[in-house]
RNA sequence: GCCGAAGUGGCGGAAUUGGUAGACGCAGUGGACUCAAAAUCCACCGCCCUUAAAAGCGUGUGGGUUCGAGUCCCACCUUCGGCACCA
C-alpha cells in the first residue's frame, strides 16, 4: 500500500471507495444468502430535475440503517427507483416545449449520477422507473382483476373545473378559488370517475394499526382519525309531501329530541327539488358551486345556508322540522344530510344562532343531575343553592326537571347565549327517555327504530373510497373500453399493457390521448363492435403504492413472484411525515389487495417506519418598489453579528449592502433558499455532507442547513484522519492487557466501550444518529488528549481508533473504508466486519458522583464508592459543608436517596 | 375548521424510565503558533448582580401534582405538517 496522505482529501478517498464497491458489486443481494434478510426502503424520489437536500437526508438515514444492519450480520436489500409519472412533468413540458417523457428520462439520468456521488449502498440492479409499460402493465392487470371482484367501480364525483381552459384542475392549481393559469373562478363539476373500494378494508386498516408497534404513534393516530370509525344510528325522517324518507346518520342519538332542523348538501335531490320552485334556493345552490373541492377550504369557509321550505317529521315527537341547505354538508360523505342539534353541537349552534333557529336543550351534565339529587328538587329551585352546588360548571349547564317549573332559566340562557354543551350527560326534555344516559338512550332508540323500520344501528367511516381517475396525460392509462352495447369492459389481460404514447406534442390544455381521436378507437373485447378507450389515467399514488413489492421481484411476469415472500414485509421504511396519511394508507391498502390476490402472504407492508422532518434554511430578501420581494440565496449573503454573537443584520456579498432576514423555512424554489447538495459534495465531500445531515438534528425533526456547521463536520473528519494516520505511523503495538492498565488507560478504555454501547443503542434502537455522532466526537476529543506513548497506551489508542472507524462507517463509509486500511487491514468491505462488541469488564467504575439537593435544589456533589450503602451516602451528604450551611441547624424531615443519582434532603 | 407534531443559551441541539438543565457542534471572546494569513492548538462562553465569590433567576404563557418537573396533568399562545387531484 502507498504511504498515506498526511491530509484528508475527501474527493480522492471517495472515488477510491466507490470504485471498490462498484467493482465488487458489494451491495447487490439475492435470496440465497444464509443470513437473515433486512429490507431497508426509502421512499422513492420523484425525478423533478435535481437532487435536493430532502432526498439527501432521506437516503442518508436509509443508508446508515442499511450499513449498520449489514454490520449486524444481515443480508440487506436497499433498492432505488423513480416515481416517474406526475403533474410536474406536464408543467415542465409546457415550459420547455418538450415531451413529459423526454424530460422525465433526462432527469432520471441526471439524478442517478448525483445519487452515485453520495456513495449509498444501493442494489442498483433492481432499479426501475414507474412510467415504463413493463412496470405499469402490472397495475393495469390488477385493476382489471379488482374490477371483476367489484373492488373497482365507476361513479359521479366532483372535481375543480376551470371554465376558461375547460380543464379539470388539481387542488394545487386552485389559488384562492381561481385557476392558476387563467385566473378564472373555479367551479365544482361532477364527472364519472373510477374508484377503489378502500372502504371495504376500513376495518382491517384500522385494526391493523394496533399491531404496527414499529410505527410512530403520531402516524397511527392520524390514520385512525382519518379512517374515523364511528358507531351510531341511521334515522329516517319522513318528509312532508315526499314518498321517500330522508336518512341521516348520527353518533348522538341521545340528542334526538333536541333536533330543531335538518341540513342537506347543495347537491342533494331535495335541494334540487326546492330550487325548481324557489329562485333564491336556486341562487344559493349556484353560489355553492363556486370554489374548489379541498376540504380545508370548505371547512374554513363561512357557514351559510338557506331554508328549502320543506319540512320533515320528527320520528319520535311527530313535530315538523324545517329542512335547510348548508354549504358545509358534503354530498359525497354519509347520506348527504345531517340532523342538527344546536344545543349540543358547536357547528349547529353557530348555524342556528346565525339564522335564528330554535335551540332546544335535552342533555344536562352529570354535575347538574347530581346536584339535583343531592339538594332535592325543591331546594334545587333556588338558583343560589344550585350555583353553590355546581361551582364552575354553572355557565354551561341547564336543567329543566320533568314536570317541574323551569327554575334554572339563567343556565338555560347561558347555554343559548354562550355555546353548545357537547359532553355526554343525562337526557331531559325528552319525554319517555328522560333520565337516561347516552348508552341507555342509544339502545332504547335503536331498538325502537329497528322495530318501527325507521332506522338501524350503523357503523360509519369518515374514510371515503379512493378516486383513482385523473384527466391528465402523464400517467398510467386506465385499461377500460366503453362499448355502446356492453358498457364498461376491462381490457383483457392478453391485450395489456395499454401503452401511453411518449412521443407527443404537449400544450397543457388537453391531454394528447384525449386530443387524438385515433388513440381511443378500438373494438369491444366482448362483442367485437366499435368502442372507445378510457382516456383518463391513474392517480400517481397508484405507482407508489406497490413499488416496494416490485423491488423484490425484478423481471417477474406478474407484479411479484415467490421472491416477494422472502423479502417482505419491509423491515424499515423511511420517508417524510407529509406522507403520514395518504401514501402510507394506500401503501397498506395495496398490500392487502396483493395478499388477497395471493401475491404476498403478510398482512402489512412494513414493520418499522421512520418519518423524517423537512430540511429548512434561512431566507433573505429585498423589497421591490412594486411590493414584491427579491429572494436571495443564503450562499450569497454574509451574516453580521455583535460581540455577543447575536445576529444583527445581513449583507449581500456582491454589493456589500444590507438585505432583509426573512426567517427559516422549508427549502423551496419560491424562497430561493435551497442549498444544492451537489455543490456541497463538491466542496466538502459526501462524507461531510452525510455527517452534517445526521448530526444537526434528530431525524424526525426539521433540519436547518447551516454551512458553518458543515465546516465543523469537515473539521472533525480532518482531526479523525490525522489521529489515525499519526497513530499508524507509530511503532507497532501489543494487544490490550486489561489487568496491566493504569488509571488514565482504564479511563479511556472505559469511554471507548461506553461509546460502543451508546452508538449501538442510538443507531440500532433509538434512531438518534445525532447523539451517536456526538459521543464519537467526545471520544475523539479524549483520544486527542491521551498523550500516552507507552506500549499499553498505544494498544488502548489502537482499540479506540478501530472501534471509531467501525462505528462511524454507517455515516461516513468512504473515510472509514480508507482508514480501515490505514489501521492495517486489507482493502475489504467494512460492512462485512463484525460490529464492535462491548467489553462489560471495561465499563466498571469504583466511584460515582451523586448530586446532593436540599429541598430539591442542587447544593453540592459528592463522590461515593459504588458499594456505599444508603446510611453511608446520607452521612456523607449531611457532612458536606454546603449542605450544613443550607440546613442552618435544622434537622432533616426526610432524606431521599436514589442510588447512583441523587440525594435530596427535605427540611 | 378538523387531525398530528414542535417550542430549551446568540444559533442547531442534549438531558433515553420524573432525579445535577445546556452534552456535542456552530457562532463569539481572549491567547499560542506565524513575517503575515489560512490551518491548527489552548482557555472562556445561559441570564442578572459583581473586581471576584456567593446568592438569585432560568426550558413558549398561566395554573396544578410531587421530596424533586424540560419531562406528568389542566388551560392557553405561537410555529410547522396533513386535509382525499402536489408528490
Amino acid at each position: 500500500m502507498e504511504p498515506m496522505q498526511e491530509t484528508y482529501e475527501p474527493q480522492a478517498v471517495e472515488a477510491v471507495a466507490q470504485k471498490f464497491w462498484n467493482a465488487t458489486r458489494a451491495f447487490v443481494v439475492d435470496e440465497k444468502s444464509s443470513k437473515p434478510k433486512f429490507f431497508c426502503l426509502s421512499m422513492l424520489p420523484y425525478p423533478s430535475g435535481a437532487l435536493h437536500m430532502g432526498h439527501v437526508r432521506n437516503y442518508t438515514i436509509g443508508d446508515v440503517i442499511s450499513r449498520f444492519q449489514r454490520m449486524q450480520g444481515k443480508n440487506v436489500l436497499q433498492p432505488m427507483g423513480w416515481d416517474a409519472f406526475g403533474l410536474p412533468a406536464e408543467n415542465a413540458a409546457i415550459k420547455n416545449n418538450t415531451a413529459p417523457a423526454k424530460w422525465t428520462y433526462a432527469n432520471i439520468e441526471h439524478m442517478r449520477a448525483q445519487l452515485a456521488t453520495l456513495g449509498y449502498a444501493i442494489d442498483w440492479s433492481r432499479e426501475f422507473a414507474t412510467c415504463r409499460p413493463e412496470y405499469y402493465v402490472h397495475e393495469q392487470r390488477l385493476f382489471t382483476r379488482l374490477f371483476k371482484k367489484g373492488l373497482a367501480y365507476r361513479k359521479q364525483s366532483v372535481v375543480n373545473w376551470d371554465p376558461v381552459d375547460q380543464t379539470v384542475l388539481a387542488n394545487e392549481q386552485v389559488i384562492d378559488g381561481r385557476g392558476w393559469r387563467t385566473g378564472a373562478l373555479v367551479e365544482k363539476r361532477e364527472i364519472p370517475q373510477w374508484f377503489f373500494k378502500i372502504t371495504a378494508y376500513a376495518d382491517e386498516l384500522l385494526s391493523g394499526l394496533d399491531r404496527l408497534s414499529g410505527w410512530p404513534d403520531s402516524v397511527k393516530t392520524m390514520q385512525r382519525n382519518w379512517i374515523g370509525r364511528s358507531e351510531g344510528l341511521e334515522i329516517q325522517f319522513a318528509v312532508e309531501s315526499e314518498a321517500a324518507p330522508l336518512s341521516v346518520f348520527t353518533t348522538r342519538p341521545d340528542t334526538l329530541m333536541g333536533v330543531t332542523y335538518l341540513a342537506v348538501a347543495a347537491e342533494h335531490p331535495l335541494a334540487l327539488k326546492a330550487a325548481q320552485t324557489k329562485p333564491l334556493v336556486a341562487a344559493f345552490i349556484e353560489e355553492c358551486r363556486h370554489g374548489g373541492t379541498a376540504e380545508a377550504d370548505i371547512e374554513t369557509a363561512e357557514k351559510k345556508g338557506i331554508d328549502t321550505g320543506l319540512s320533515a317529521i320528527h320520528p319520535v315527537t311527530g313535530e315538523a322540522v324545517p329542512i335547510w341547505i348548508a354549504n358545509f354538508v358534503l354530498m359525497g360523505y354519509g347520506t348527504g344530510a345531517v340532523m342538527a342539534v344546536p344545543a349540543h353541537d358547536e357547528r349547529d349552534w353557530e348555524f342556528a344562532t346565525k339564522y335564528d333557529l330554535l335551540i332546544k336543550m335535552v342533555i344536562v351534565s352529570d354535575a347538574v343531575r347530581d346536584a339535583i339529587r343531592e339538594l332535592g328538587r325543591d331546594a334545587a329551585r333556588n338558583p343560589d343553592a344550585m350555583s353553590a352546588a355546581l361551582g364552575e360548571s354553572r355557565a354551561i349547564d341547564v336543567y329543566e326537571a320533568p314536570g317541574a317549573v323551569s327554575v334554572f332559566e339563567e343556565f338555560e340562557r347561558a347555554i343559548i347565549e354562550d355555546g353548545a354543551y357537547t359532553d355526554y350527560g343525562t337526557l331531559v326534555n325528552s319525554g319517555d327517555y328522560d333520565g337516561l344516559d347516552f348508552r341507555g338512550a342509544f339502545d332504547a332508540l335503536a331498538t325502537r327504530f329497528e322495530q318501527e323500520g325507521k332506522g338501524a344501528r350503523r357503523v360509519n367511516f369518515r374514510l371515503r373510497d379512493w378516486g383513482v381517475s385523473r384527466q391528465r396525460y402523464w400517467g398510467c392509462p386506465i385499461p377500460i373500453i366503453y362499448c355502446a352495447t356492453c358498457g364498461a369492459v376491462p381490457v383483457p389481460e392478453e391485450q395489456l399493457p395499454v401503452v401511453l404514447p411518449e412521443d407527443v406534442a404537449f400544450t397543457g390544455v388537453k391531454s394528447p390521448i384525449k386530443a387524438d381521436p385515433e388513440w381511443r378507437k378500438t373494438t369491444c373485447p366482448t362483442c367485437g363492435g366499435a368502442a372507445e378507450r378510457e382516456t383518463d389515467t391513474f392517480d400517481t399514488f397508484m405507482e407508489s403504492s406497490w413499488y416496494y413489492a416490485r423491488y423484490t421481484s425484478p423481471g417477474a411476469g406478474d407484479m411479484v413472484d415467490g421472491r416477494a415472500n422472502h423479502w417482505l414485509p419491509v423491515d424499515q421504511y423511511i420517508g417524510g411525515i407529509e406522507h403520514a396519511i395518504l401514501h402510507l394508507l394506500y401503501f397498506r391498502f395495496f398490500h392487502k389487495l396483493l395478499r388477497d390476490e395471493g401475491l404476498v402472504q403478510s398482512d402489512e407492508p412494513a414493520t418499522n417506519l421512520l418519518c423524517q422532518g423537512m430540511v429548512i434554511a434561512e431566507t433573505f430578501y429585498r423589497d421591490n418598489p412594486n411590493g414584491s420581494k427579491d429572494w436571495i440565496n443564503p450562499a450569497d449573503v454574509e451574516i453580521q453579528r455583535d460581540e455577543k454573537a447575536r445576529v444583527v443584520g445581513a449583507l449581500l456579498k456582491t454589493d456589500g449592502k444590507p438585505v432583509q432576514i426573512g426567517g427559516t423555512e422549508k427549502m423551496a424554489k419560491s424562497k430561493n433558499n435551497g442549498v444544492d447538495p451537489q455543490t456541497m459534495v463538491g466542496k466538502y465531500g459526501a462524507d461531510t455532507v452525510r455527517l452534517f445531515s445526521m448530526f444537526a438534528a434528530p431525524p424526525e425533526q426539521s433540519l436547518e442547513w447551516n454551512e458553518a456547521g458543515v465546516e465543523g463536520m469537515a473539521r472533525f473528519l480532518r482531526r479523525f484522519w490525522r489521529e489515525v494516520v499519526t497513530h499508524a505511523s507509530n511503532p507497532d503495538h501489543p494487544v490490550v492487557d486489561a489487568a496491566a492498565l493504569n488509571g488514565a488507560q482504564k479511563t479511556l478504555r472505559r469511554q471507548v466501550h461506553e461509546t460502543i454501547q451508546k452508538v449501538s443503542d442510538d443507531i440500532g434502537r433509538r434512531y438518534a444518529f445525532n447523539t451517536a455522532i456526538a459521543a464519537l466526537m467526545e471520544l475523539l476529543n479524549a483520544v486527542g488528549k491521551f498523550d500516552d506513548r507507552s506500549e499499553q497506551g498505544r494498544a488502548v489508542r489502537h482499540e479506540a481508533l478501530e472501534a471509531m472507524v467501525l462505528l462511524l462507517n454507517p455515516v461516513t463509509p468512504h473515510i472509514a473504508h480508507t482508514l480501515w486500511q490505514v489501521l492495517g487491514h486489507g482493502e475489504t468491505l467494512i460492512e462485512d466486519q463484525p460490529w464492535p462488541k462491548v467489553d462489560s469488564a471495561a465499563l466498571t467504575r469504583d466511584a460515582v458522583t451523586l448530586a446532593v439537593q436540599v429541598n430539591g435544589k442542587l447544593r453540592a456533589t459528592i463522590e461515593v464508592a459504588v458499594s456505599a450503602g444508603k446510611e453511608e451516602v446520607e452521612r456523607l451528604a449531611l457532612a458536606e459543608p454546603k449542605v450544613v450551611d443550607f440546613l442552618a441547624g435544622q434537622a432533616p424531615k426526610k432524606i431521599i436517596v436514589v442510588p447512583g443519582k441523587i440525594v435530596n434532603i427535605v427540611v
